[in-house]
DNA sequence: CGCACTCTTGACGCACATCAACCCAGGTGG
DNA sequence: CCACCTGGGTTGATGTGCGTCAAGAGTGCG
């Protein structure tokens, strides 16, 4: 029943970021039975669109994707950008179907889990179980933290927030923790900031001028990652 | 081992909004055994803290909630209010702490459901599972519409879309579908909105020069839905 | 009755949007 | 290999929606 696929996820070098750590032996191999298969998925092309019916969680091997919702009359809004360990569609469990658009930015492979293989077998798996409801509770706390973003920032405070959170998820992959390639256009990250792409432009402009990130075009490195950190978190003085 | 309640979940008039449906008797019985207690909490009072361990959910009897998240320099962002029938917590999951407050806006009572007991019983009741699953995924979705209204709309718009929100939920509660009164504050409804309390406040005005609501202090009277709705979507023509 | 809190309204300022011109890099085809 | 084209990015000038500051009215609780 086991899909003959390249490699398992018992053996996946991701498996910490996507599954659940201190498993048997027994769990692993039918932990190794979730991922039914694999899916490519070229720049710019759709894992899967609002409205289309909701069978399978993703989670992502390599590649980068965003997430939007769209408004009836157009408009869209970039909800979070996902990379590789990171589990997408939550958003499809409620009504069987998809809620939102999730784009590649970048060429992808994700692995397809059914999800009611997820649900059999997180009756059995009780890391399996606590870890989903993880991955989903994770999810919520990181929208508060946009909506505190979103609601109460202002501009530069955003981008450097935007900034640091993406370093530091590349570094928990191995990367660097001040030099990233940036997959997204200013318009994405616009979309995301809730700014428009020439102020993102601007204050990448200014944080350039003021010798704490260096940027060019998409190649950016981080020189004062403190600096960075007082925007979010003003430092104690004046409140 | 259940406790003496007054009002066992299998009787309570609100189960069809927290509890799964279309369960067996025998499921019932099981369910009945999720709720540990009650707690009434005092308008102004918390039923959780930031930091604070998490241990159970709390599905709201009585009373209305809102939840803030407050960044390290004291800034808070109202991320959502809650109202009878409605799950409260699951952003506790993750980390095993609360990583919110809620507080009451008025006098309140919640069911205590400690989390061991769902997670237990759900691997007994595949609608309890599904259900808590649902509960989960609908959150994201709702904060998904949350982050395009803070990144995407404009004041009036937002206020638009919160209080036919506000309605619509009500009025699955046997309420009026025009007609209620607002628990919260304008700065508690601007902090959610991220909009100021002057900007709130100028806003009713407005929308109450032009004949859509009708207000007075927290009695609110919608007299032009379809207006507030053309706000929220704007009418093709113009994109 | 009086105090504290909430709300309203006005005047003014600013952060960001908008509009527009231009640059740059990469891909394509002759 | 170069000319061209297209999409992404930068930068400046100008506009505006909402924030800020301030004064005052209404409401309800002790």
């Amino acid at each position: 029943m086991a899909a003959a696929l390249s490699v398992a996820c018992s053996k996946c070098n991701l498996r910490e970021l996507c599954m659940p750590v201190g498993l048997s032996d027994e769990e692993l191999g039918k932990i190794d039975e979730l991922v039914a298969t694999r899916r490519k998925i070229k720049r710019g092309g759709a894992l899967f669109r609002n409205g289309e019916p909701f069978k399978s969680l993703f989670a992502i091997r390599t590649g980068f994707f965003k997430t939007c919702v769209t408004a009836e009359d157009g408009r869209d809004q970039v909800t979070g950008f996902q990379m590789a360990g990171e589990i997408i569609g939550l958003d499809g469990i409620v009504n069987d179907q998809h809620t939102c658009d999730a784009i590649a930015i970048e060429d992808a492979e994700v692995c397809v889990m059914p999800f009611d293989r997820i649900t059999e077998l997180s009756r059995e798996v009780n890391a399996l179980q606590h870890h989903v409801h993880r991955i989903m509770s994770r999810e919520i706390v990181r929208e508060h933290g946009v909506m505190l973003l979103l609601g109460s920032m202002r501009a530069e405070e955003r981008l450097a927030a935007f900034l640091l959170n993406l370093v530091q998820r590349l570094h928990a992959r191995g990367f660097s923790r001040s030099e990233l390639v940036l997959r997204m256009t200013r318009e994405e990250m616009g979309s995301y900031l809730g700014l428009k792409l020439e102020t993102v432009s601007r204050t990448f402009s200014k944080f350039a001028d003021e010798g704490i990130i260096e940027v060019r075009h998409r190649h950016l490195r981080i020189l004062d990652a403190d600096a960075l950190n007082r925007l979010v978190n003003p430092p104690p003085g004046r409140e």
